[in-house]
DNA sequence: TATTAGCAGTCAAAGAAAAGGAGTGCTAAA
DNA sequence: TTTAGCACTCCTTTTCTTTGACTGCTAATA
């Protein structure tokens, strides 16, 4: 069915007033509350009719509307509006995306914003595709080595190494050619990997050093793909989890990772992307949208953020809020080249 | 009122059965349940008794008895027995405290796995008293210099600062020793104060290569006196928090901090220190009970980690889980030496 | 033909009443 | 000193009743 005007009006009404009233909506509400000028008998009418073309749902049969799936989806590609962030959010996103510290930092500040603006728990993926330039090792003091590793795209990571001998001024100087002969051109992600496995093959005269900063290796890296869920506990405040035991399973669907996980992966987007309640494949998720953003910092290091939410909630808000924290991420990556 | 071993007894039980049952405790329960060799009436007068001393409280004249803080109290200190962790939580604990990374890593460790173990929330506040002892500048390229941050426990942290434009050698050396002379033997934790009103005084030459170090300072110290909340959502399996808005409020409580950390601050305790429900001088926290450990790395470097309870909870597990725990982290300190 | 007023019907939610049951305190007897 | 027994209390659960928001349909109206 190809939706008239009035439908149309009608359908973001309904979509509007249950974003905020997380209430079933009634025709007379909307006749009184949206100046639609029809009476609330015309408006039940397509109200039926939006229900039989699959839009609107009806809890019950006394019960007023709620947008279903199709309906969102229809709403935030043809009637949505964009909209503008209150000064409060903008000030707040910019107190709070300062900008220093590295990549990893910026995304998880980012991360955080999202959450705390939006009210919604998120989730936060990230991936390091760099590639190791080179390794050099200073002496700091007889025991003390420090390992500084640098990537192709110009990310300095660095590891401090506690010996339990001292080290002679020639074995550093070996020790740093025979890493950079071994390891140069290693995926950072896959360094810690590499590295384990050429010590015991090749390397077994510096094994006692060298397992120190493998381990360094393994914990500077472990940032570097992990994943993070922000404000969980936001889901409280919504009616959707007045039962506990609902906001239970969500936590746990949340924390156990997987099913989110791989749903999220399979976002494609190249600015904001949103799955919207049964189009998730998930079957977990069918209540919930996923609304994410990538982030790049075009130095191989990239990460995905996703607003986790019941699919009631406000697309529009979010979609602006995402788009704007967008540029303010790229505006301060481009600054840092 | 001095207790007869029948009353300890009786006592313990109802302690033990509520705070695995969470139901206020009959005596016919007690009677049945744990092998005391006398009727429920008799029971019944004891529990009587107990609640007039104030050991015991009823939450309405037809209901069983729940432990008073007092009542909790008097069991803590002499009728709980020391337990035996289990073989389950010893494994647990040896593969996720594997004390790799510094010691603000291995706190956070430390503070994550005893949330696991006992499913409650922990908090974390540390401190870092640490002494600057040396700084070295090493120039990685030409823009880019690292800052090697040395304290007198022989703590090393580092700061990567990339500037906008090049800088000789000579100056790099010359910038070395004035940070040295301005800043030698400052506080880790007031470097950044420090630095920053020292740049504006007297280095104002160099004040943009500095302004770039100093943030980075700030960053790299941001973890030293931060505290964390872990597992907050862990108490939506307790049946004290099935009314949603108590949870709302218990976790608003602990992410607003003031009230709870002041409470931590001023537990004293040289091992495992215990504040039981109206024993807690914050009117806020009556009905919790916080059980909290110091860490110190002997270096300057301390940490206090709290578990934060409704007043019912396993003391004795929690209390052994405790101790184990810092037995094992003063091993892998002691280690480091 | 499109819109609307009016009305009977539905059902969730809130409230009131009744039934059930766990546990007590007290008394009198062992 | 301990216990059996009984009347009493009051929370919890269940059942029943009432209320009210909202619908779909029909007949009247523009």
């Amino acid at each position: 069915m190809k939706l008239d005007d009035r439908k149309k009006r009608i359908l973001a009404s309904v979509v509007e007033d249950y974003v905020t009233s997380a209430e079933p909506v009634g025709s007379k509400t909307i006749a009184d509350r949206y100046n639609l000028e029809y009476s609330s008998a015309t408006i039940r009418n397509d109200m039926k009719l939006l229900e039989e073309s699959g839009y609107l749902e009806q809890p019950h049969v006394s019960s007023g509307r709620i947008p279903s799936s199709k309906g969102y989806r229809y709403y935030v590609d043809n009637l949505m509006q964009s909209q503008q962030l209150s000064m409060l959010d903008i000030n707040y996103i910019n107190n709070s995306i300062t900008g220093y510290g590295n990549t990893e930092d910026l995304f998880e500040q980012v991360a955080d914003t999202v959450s705390k603006i939006l009210n919604r728990p998120t989730i936060l993926t990230m991936k390091n595709e760099d590639i190791l330039e080179s390794i050099k090792i200073l002496k700091i003091s007889d025991k003390i080595l420090l390992v500084i590793i640098m990537s192709e795209n110009g990310t300095i990571k660095d590891v401090v190494a506690k010996l339990t001998d001292t080290i002679p001024d020639d074995s550093v100087k070996e020790l740093s050619k025979l890493l950079n002969t071994n390891l140069q051109g290693t995926p950072i992600e896959k360094l810690y990997n590499v590295l384990s496995s050429v010590i015991s093959k090749e390397l077994k005269l510096y094994s006692n050093v060298l397992e120190k900063i493998c381990e360094g290796i393994k914990h500077e890296m472990s940032g570097d793909n992990k994943i993070v869920s922000n404000n969980l506990e936001s889901i409280l405040d919504m009616p959707e989890f007045a039962n506990i035991d609902k906001a239970k399973n969500f936590i746990n669907m949340l924390s156990t990772k997987n099913a989110v996980d791989t749903v999220i992966d399979k976002i494609e987007n190249n600015d904001v992307g949103i799955v919207i309640g049964s189009e998730n494949l998930e079957i977990m998720l069918k209540d919930y949208s996923i609304i994410s953003l990538n982030l790049e910092n075009g130095d191989g290091y990239s990460g995905k953020l996703s607003v986790v939410s019941p699919k009631r909630l406000d697309y529009s808000k979010t979609v602006s809020t995402l788009k704007y924290i967008n540029e303010k991420v790229k505006n301060i990556l481009s600054k840092d080249k």
